[in-house]
DNA sequence: CTATAAAAATGAACATGTTCATCTCATTGA
DNA sequence: TCAATGAGATGAACATGTTCATTTTTATAG
């Protein structure tokens, strides 16, 4: 009998099933308000295979996080040609296009963006779509009409990359209605990325300044 | 028998017991390796008073904040004269020298800023030092020599609080030995503060920029 | 001095994230 | 067919933040 699938499945299948549930309990209640034995009675399960499909709770978040990114990346590959600092832009906008739907359940990725313990977004398990989302930014300038040398691209990459968490970070604290006050910030920015984007790099000592903070931030953080 | 000092200082005793025993403990094992029932054994005291002094394990920490942001207004009553930029960056140079002996203390600070939820930084609790903060950096602006008028003053005051916690968010961050990352961080920062500084609100179009950077602040977090 | 009410203090119990020894069952090799 | 094996699954137990009914202490009124 059996095994009409590829390999044993059966467990994808129970981590998917958990998955779902868990997505939709986060979504309907929120992170905080849903408990691992929620999850588990919701999905018909117990709390022990739970943990053995996801090692803790932030495990479970980190899981939407990965999935949405990956969405991310896919549609980063069709981004619009043109300036550098557009590109940029428009990557950042759409980061946030594809959060957007899932900002309740994501509520606790703040904490994780910000966690100094062995967990959270700057952790091992969390190096894969990491990397995905960095690379979408390095090839949105690299692959620009006016994209600078392969040094100063990078360098510019990895900014942009600290700057969109810094912008979801923003937004997941927004506490004005609809989030008004980021989509402003996004205007302000276009604005600026529009203005003074295309000239910047052409400002004497541009290329020194952000090597200058390429250090600081690959020192601090990566 | 009884009653030596002006009113029943014995709760106020065992509050400062407590709060000391914490912060020793967080200090010498972190916040997160501190258990509630470890600060109250290492006081000789019960869970259950411990509570009746600190409502959770935060506002421990917060206290903790709150005595540091005290020390912290108290420097900048002495702040030397100068332009804003300077001034401003000395404000920020200032915090992190008060804050800095306690880092391992504050580590779940950076947890706190970004909490969604009752407790955290923007809660009700703390609104007493954080307004004091504010009004730290208010005056730092308004003190200097090339103050400008008052409406720009209270938006620029806003937007230096604003980027002092995100400084701080940064330094709590830093994996750099010494966070050295957030030394070469402030170098640059000076340098910016001492070359556009002092031209920055000359510029056409600056106070507009200023006000709008303000309103999108204010509607996201106060 | 005693009764009493307010403040201080206690410790058991609860909620929830997490771990672990144990059990079940499907697949596989003989 | 059947024993063996390992993945899948279980639920009790643990750790820790938090609450609460209760007891003890202290200060004061009578």
């Amino acid at each position: 009998m059996g095994r009409a699938r590829g390999r044993s499945q059966k467990g994808e299948d129970t981590r998917l099933l958990l998955y779902q549930t868990a997505v939709q309990l986060f979504a309907e209640r929120g992170y905080e308000q849903t408990t691992m034995r929620d999850i588990a009675a919701e999905a018909g399960v117990s709390v022990g295979l739970l943990y053995r499909y996801f090692p803790n709770k932030s495990a479970v978040v980190l899981a939407l996080y990965d999935a949405l990114s990956a969405d991310y990346a896919e549609r980063m590959v069709t981004l619009a040609p043109g300036a550098w600092a557009t590109r940029a832009m428009a990557a950042l906008e759409t980061s946030l296009e594809v959060l957007g739907p899932h900002r309740a359940a994501l509520a606790a990725l703040s904490a994780e963006l910000v966690s100094t313990s062995g967990h959270g977004l700057f952790a091992e398990p969390t190096a894969f779509s990491r990397a995905r989302v960095q690379r979408a930014f390095a090839d949105a300038v690299a692959g620009a009409d006016d994209a600078p040398d392969g040094e100063l691209c990078a360098a510019l990459g990895r900014q942009l990359y600290v700057a969109h968490l810094a912008v979801i970070l923003w937004w997941l604290l927004d506490k004005s209605p609809a989030q008004r006050a980021t989509s402003r910030l996004l205007g302000l920015l276009r604005l600026a990325a529009g203005g003074l984007g295309p000239m910047l790099l052409l400002l004497p000592g541009a290329r020194a300044a952000v090597m200058q903070i390429d250090e600081v931030v690959t020192d601090a953080l990566l």
